[in-house]
DNA sequence: ATCTGTCTTCCGTCAGGTGGAAGGGGTGTT
DNA sequence: AACACCCCTTCCACCTGACGGAAGACAGAT
């Protein structure tokens, strides 16, 4: 979906520990399940190395055999995933502040923390009458054109945003700021006004606002509110109900180290 | 908490890929915050070669530092945990039918699946109002005792119940059944029934009713509802609703594989 | 100033990772 | 029936890259 800072000609790593998670490597949102060979081919290495790899992998539970014989991603990993303080730990936070804005609202409600140049959605809670939205918990997307990528990016290390502006911006409508002056621009704003406007950046009809969840003064997520529309104006209602919730979670966070 | 098949003397593996999963395992739900030296010690290899490997894992995103030095589990273990299937996937299928349930009764709703002897919670919904609980998300607990567990468990293959019912059985409050017959027997009414009741056997003040969630024929996992009471009959009303649900849930599952 | 804990880097040795080859089982084709 | 194909599993001799002792940097406490 975006750049991988892991991509990189196969096997590009030839310790031993660094082709088991290779292995992991392997399953993506849209791979999930894969046969012993596929795994061989992705990583990079013969059939027999893999079975020793993927045997030792079941055998911790980080891998599991379907009925089919294939792969899937164990929940050993899941489990060890709950521990993650960006992940899980983010999420018990976060939930019953993103719960309340969606009572009010009934739009989707996401929260989303930056890693490297990506954003990873941390939860989303999405009604049956809200806006339709590409993403998915777990999911991850480029900055620069979602409300929450513009907050994560504004409030990233400068060598961060100066990888992002060096590299060319996808445009995904004809609303995608692709101009890195005027990125630059906006993100001055974001920073200055404490919240991001995107506006109809990714789909046609879906305008968001974000806002940063600042823990001791650094920003560790971005929360957003995605409504349907055709101008800033659209969210402009929701952004002190935004502010409140990530200030909310930002306090909640900070409270459970 | 509980047994945990992984357990042993430390480093009792030797291969190169098992010490690096074996500093996974050096972090659990008490400890989620460690130092090189805490991991050394707890995987048993010199200083020198735990600092190799958390280098590893910490380039990977396994393992990221907080701002005070000590490692945390990464990001990335967690958004590869959200292609689980028994994980995240499972959680998605089943969050609105175990919000359904939350809406009609406001008590603590659980999902949990069986990992060897033990159970862990996929999901939980939690009102203010609801009994307390002492169950996490990403947890582990013993299967007998609960009411979910005692449906995983009836549901098991034999060689797991055989192993659960050789083991002492752990008394947590004073009607927790300790008595392996005794334990046979109702899991036998389990499967007949296709619910599971369990009284005060956790926590004193605490009723459980839980039903199988049903793909393809096997049970996969267990719905339950924590209701506070002091008698079967406390969860006796929740039953017809705690079975739909779990219907739905395996319907739901069965749909995307 | 010293001590005690932390982490980081280096490099010679040798354990254990590697992958080719051989074999087994299942399914679809001629 | 025999064949072709794909999938997986096991074995073992070579040799690479993992190992860990040692030395040192660094920070905080006494």
């Amino acid at each position: 979906m975006t750049s991988d800072p892991r991509a990189g000609p196969p096997a590009a790593r030839r310790t031993a520990g660094g082709k088991l998670l290779a292995v992991l490597d392997a399953f993506t949102r849209e791979r999930p399940a894969l046969t012993l060979s596929d795994i061989a081919r992705d990583v990079g290495v013969p059939l027999s190395t893999a079975h020793r790899l993927v045997a030792e992998l079941c055998a911790w539970g980080g891998v599991e055999r379907d009925e089919d014989g294939r792969y899937r991603v164990g929940l050993r990993v899941w489990e060890l995933g709950a521990l993650a303080p960006r992940g899980l730990g983010l999420r018990e936070a976060a939930l019953p502040f993103m719960e309340d804005l969606y009572e009010v609202t009934h739009e989707n409600v996401q929260l989303a923390v930056r890693d490297g140049t990506d954003l990873v959605f941390v939860e989303r809670i999405a009604g049956r009458s809200a806006v339709g939205v590409l993403t998915r918990v777990g999911g991850r997307f480029a900055l620069p054109p979602t409300g929450v990528g513009l907050v994560l990016l504004a409030h990233a290390p400068l060598e961060v945003q100066e990888e992002v502006l060096a590299r060319p911006l996808v445009g995904y409508t004809r609303h995608t700021i692709t101009d890195p002056g005027q990125l630059r621009r906006i993100l001055a704003e974001v920073r200055r006004s404490g919240v991001a406007v995107s506006d109809r950046q990714v789909t046609g009809d879906a305008v968001s606002v974000a806002a940063p969840v600042e823990v001791r003064g650094s920003v560790v997520a971005a929360l957003s509110i995605v409504v349907r529309g055709s101008s800033p104006a659209a969210v402009r209602p929701y952004i002190p109900g935004v502010r409140a919730a990530a200030r909310g979670i930002g306090r909640m966070v900070a409270l459970t180290p």
